[in-house]
RNA sequence: GCCCGGGUGGUGGAACUGGCAUACACGAGGGACUUAAAAUCCCUUGCUCGUAAGGGCUUGUGGGUUCAAAUCCCACCCCGGGCACCA
């Protein structure tokens, strides 16, 4: 018999299935009313990758090299003992869809059918170890109802709310974008040029976490440069809030006097020669009736209009304008200019600025282009009071200067001195801007919301902060998505749905009368926020968790995906998780002292690396996406995964190359040929079967040496997989294999199981093939799960099936690693001149004098060394 | 500009807390088997000087610390990624 993959593999996935080998045992029970409901589960281990999205090339390359990843981590989790849950689903909902569904005329509904089984058959082909039963897609009305029961509990508890702002329009896509999506000024999905528009949309409070989601950071074990991404993207500024009073405000109705500015650095406020507001406050303060001259309200104006259009240059050239008014500087009563210009932020802090150019590069670039003072306040070589004329703002620490009673005080103390002299106010900020959750989308869920006119007018509504709003009541949800012929993005600010009179037209919650449906849909991003929650509740029509199968499987154990999804989706998450946990409604408990305190969804996450094609990313537009099917098809799954594991560790990219593929082929023919020893079906396995004792007595030497190896295996595989360094336990398992057939008499069959034992979460296949080879005479007979009729019987019979597995992880004995001897190292002035096999635990002077006798070494040591280095079980060096 | 990650043979990569650089593969060359090819098996394979024995050099570059550096420190170059007028 030879090694065929694709008749193996097709045997055992089918097996696999029909014996339910991946599904851990989620049912909860109640054993009396009083109760809580149990769940059977004994070790349970969330292994999670993150959720893909069904595209229409199909899964690549780089994607079953993650899938592949994370299934190895589940396979050995399961051997070692763990109910080990690793679900799959597909995040079918979104833009991405919608949009080749728009290229192809074919309709999102009727392309996701088609996406899904497409994509469901090639993850099914690398054999992973999914719990099948518990799959989900987004698109799913089951699944949505719950989305906007999220919804509706976000609104209810204040965390959703309507705003009008500026915000991210994406002309391309045509609707709206979060902060988060918009990736250097681009579309996160279509990479146009993203602009700003004023809209009224709807948002989740995510600023209220910004504390939250900063602190938690420390607790939970993540790769550093996602943790780092995540910090940047909260971007917390310790600083103060200082007044300003105003002078010469001709004819401001609501006695403003004053403007307050945020600044990070309170201990240069003496070097304030001028203060900035920006574009958007001087349009406010005028509409409010401040009256100025031509040139400031054309400059407002114009500056506005260019900030709309305009997303971001690389280089962005700073303009601004006198406003005509000055404020007074609180430290020492200076009056100084206020500018308007485009280098202030409407949305940061106070949208205002004191300008301090001496130690503020924008300041200073500003200051220098349109002559305005620059004041030295900090200088780093105090004393010597000098400090030279600066060519560019020092925005470092010093002593103070220039600062009337502060000078000589360091930079550092004087922040909150000056703050308290001035009454100013400490305050934190955060660049993090609250979550934009509406589009105007079709394919999406739709936003679970109601507005009434009436009710409005009436200032009447569910919550005081939002009149003529309320939520869908929860026995009507879902809020299905129609079917409409036309789901093209209208290009307005409205949905398409927003032409649908059967979809909009409803009666209000409140007063009865007829009142508008949400007609725009919510972020795909919030789909994905909390399907982990779902996965093991998916057969719960009645709510969207179980609290009690929640609490004993939540949180992700390990959590495996995309650094590019640092800011979205496990912001995003990890936000969420903390709402339903604060709301009430979602709960779960530190499950194996983890430290996620309840709150945490992945208390565990790697980023994987990515597969490049010739050095290059892979992309549609580039025409380099390499799909795993026909190399499946030629090599087989097992071949594929154990390249793609082996071809660079998880963690770092790696460029694909299919020779390497027909490497891997040879080794997996090559631990066939060594198993046929073993198997009973073989003429000369089934010799050695019959007296396996003669092979024990053979060569005590040989026997130990091959030992040794394998126990070493054991240990560095199992080392290796934990720590996702897949390359090396294959490398391992090379090293093995080889020494296996240098002394093949040598090898005994437990031998061979342990290897085959070890493979298997690489090669799930073959070692289940070889395993059950291995074992025919023992297993019971097996019979394939061809025949339909007979499946109930089968499925008793099958109990007897004993899979590679479900089989222990096999241990290692220390005792049979340690070495007796070593290679001892000699040196001679750090060269190494000479090795010599040695006793464990030598001692110094036995080391000198064996070192000292070699032939290889004497000629270097015609003196007596200056000085000896003595390395225990390792070296010698000499120094001469 | 700032912040991460990285730079090791022809290629992918290995090397625990400083202690044998180049494990394991791929590719290449040579050989065995074969009428032949494929497959398989065996040998060689960092660079360099030398007929050889043997020597010298080598982890992006330049310096430093050390008996000893891919590993630690300083400066710089290159590649990949993220952030970017956030006061």
């Amino acid at each position: 018999m030879r090694y065929n993959p694709k008749k193996i593999e097709a045997k055992w996935q089918k097996k696999w299935l029909a014996e339910k080998i991946y599904e851990p045992d989620l049912t909860s029970q109640r054993k009396n009313s009083r109760q809580d409901q149990t769940v059977k589960l004994r070790k349970p281990f969330y292994n999670l990758m993150m959720f893909p999205y069904p595209s229409a090339e199909g899964l690549h390359i780089g994607g079953m090299r993650t899938f592949t990843g994370v299934d190895i981590y589940g396979r050995i989790k399961r051997m070692q003992g763990h109910d080990v849950f690793e679900p799959i689903g597909l995040d079918a909902f979104g833009i991405h869809s919608e949009n080749y569904a728009l290229k192809t005329g074919r309709h999102p509904m009727k392309q996701a059918v088609i996406l899904k089984k497409n994509f469901y058959r090639q993850l099914a082909a690398m054999g992973n170890g999914f719990a099948w039963d518990e799959r989900l897609e987004t698109n799913d009305p089951d699944y949505y109802r719950w989305t906007q029961w999220i919804f509706v509990q976000m609104f209810r508890h204040g965390l959703a709310y309507r705003k009008k702002q500026a915000v991210n329009w994406c002309p391309s896509c045509k609707t709206v974008l979060a902060d988060e999506q918009v990736i250097t000024g681009r579309c996160e999905r279509c990479d146009s040029e993203v602009m700003k528009k004023e809209l009224e949309q709807w948002f989740f409070r995510t600023t209220k976490y910004a504390e939250r989601l900063l602190n938690n950071l420390e607790k939970i074990d993540w790769s550093e440069r996602v943790k780092i991404a995540q910090r940047n993207w909260i971007g917390k500024s310790d600083g103060a809030i200082i007044r300003f009073p105003l002078t010469e405000i001709p004819s401001q109705p609501d006695g403003k006097h004053f403007v307050d500015v945020f600044t990070t650095r309170p201990d240069t406020l003496f070097g304030a020669t001028f203060l900035v507001i920006s574009p958007e406050l001087a349009k406010f303060w005028m509409d409010i009736g401040w009256r100025v001259g031509d040139d400031v309200r054309d400059y407002v104006k114009t500056t506005l209009a260019e900030r709309a259009i305009q997303a971001r240059d690389a280089e962005p050239k700073k303009t601004g304008v006198f406003s005509g008014i000055y404020g007074i500087n609180p430290a020492n009563q200076e009056k100084i200019p206020v500018w308007i210009a485009d280098y202030v932020l409407a949305g940061y802090g106070t949208g205002a600025i004191m300008a301090v150019p001496a130690h503020d590069e924008r300041d200073f670039e500003f200051a220098k282009k349109y002559n305005l003072p620059i004041k030295i306040v900090v200088c780093p070589h105090y004393p010597e009071k000098t400090c030279p004329i600066l060519d560019e703002a020092y925005t470092g620490e010093g002593h103070l200067v220039g600062s009337s009673v502060f000078d000589g005080m360091t930079s550092i103390a004087a922040r909150a001195t000056i703050v308290k002299h001035v009454g100013g106010k400490i305050t934190i900020q955060y660049r993090l801007r609250d979550w934009l959750i509406s589009r105007q989308r079709y394919w999406g869920p739709p936003i679970p919301m109601i507005y009434c006119e009436a009710c409005a007018r009436n200032k009447k509504g569910e919550r005081n902060d939002t009149p003529g709003w309320y939520t869908v009541p929860e026995k009507n949800l879902p809020v299905k998505l129609p079917f409409i012929k036309n789901f093209r993005p209208t290009g307005t600010d409205r949905s398409p749905l927003a032409s649908v009179a059967s979809f909009y037209k409803v009666r209000c919650p409140g007063c009865k009368k007829e009142a508008r449906r949400e007609t725009d849909v919510s972020d795909t991003f919030l789909d994905s926020a909390w399907y982990f929650l779902r996965y093991p509740n998916v057969k719960n029509k009645k709510a969207a968790w179980d609290a009690a199968i929640t609490k004993k499987i939540l949180p992700v154990d390990s959590y495996i995906g995309g650094a590019e999804h640092s800011v979205l989706h496990l912001m995003y998450a990890r936000f969420l998780t903390m709402a339903l946990h604060d709301i009430g409604v979602l709960n779960f408990s530190a499950k194996g002292g983890s430290a996620s305190g309840g709150e945490e969804p992945f208390p565990k996450f790697r980023a994987h690396g990515l597969i490049t094609k010739d050095g290059a990313k892979m992309s549609k537009s580039k025409g380099n996406v390499v799909s795993p099917d026909e190399y499946i098809k030629a090599y087989g799954a097992d071949a594929v995964r154990m390249y793609l594991a082996f071809l660079a560790p998880f963690e770092q990219d790696g460029d694909f190359r299919d020779t390497g593929i027909r490497g891997m082929t040879r080794f997996l023919e090559r631990v066939w040929r060594m198993m046929q020893n073993f198997s009973s079906r073989h003429p000369e396995g089934a010799k050695r079967l019959k007296d396996p004792a003669k092979l024990r007595d053979a060569s005590p030497t040989a026997q130990h040496d091959i030992q040794q190896v394998l126990h070493r295996t054991i240990k560095k595989v199992t080392e290796d997989i934990e720590h996702l360094h897949y390359n090396t336990a294959i490398s391992a398992l090379m090293v093995l294999l080889n020494s296996f057939e240098k002394h093949p008499e040598e090898v005994a069959q437990e031998y061979g199981g342990v290897f085959l034992k070890l493979l298997a979460p690489f090669a799930p296949h073959v070692a289940e093939e070889l395993w059950q080879q291995m074992n025919a005479h023992t297993n019971a007979k097996l019979k394939m799960p061809n025949d339909k009729k007979k499946h109930s019987a089968f499925s008793i019979q099958y109990s007897a099936f004993r899979s590679v597995h479900r089989e222990p992880w096999p241990k290692y004995n220390p005792r049979l690693i340690m070495e007796q001897t070593f290679e001892l190292v000699v040196q001679v002035n750090g060269k190494v001149r000479g090795r010599v096999s040695v006793s464990r635990g030598i001692s110094e002077a036995d080391v000198v004098a064996t070192a000292r006798a070699l032939e290889s070494v004497k000629p270097y040591l015609a003196a007596l060394p200056k000085k000896t280095i003595f390395v225990p079980d390792k070296l010698v060096n000499f120094v001469v």
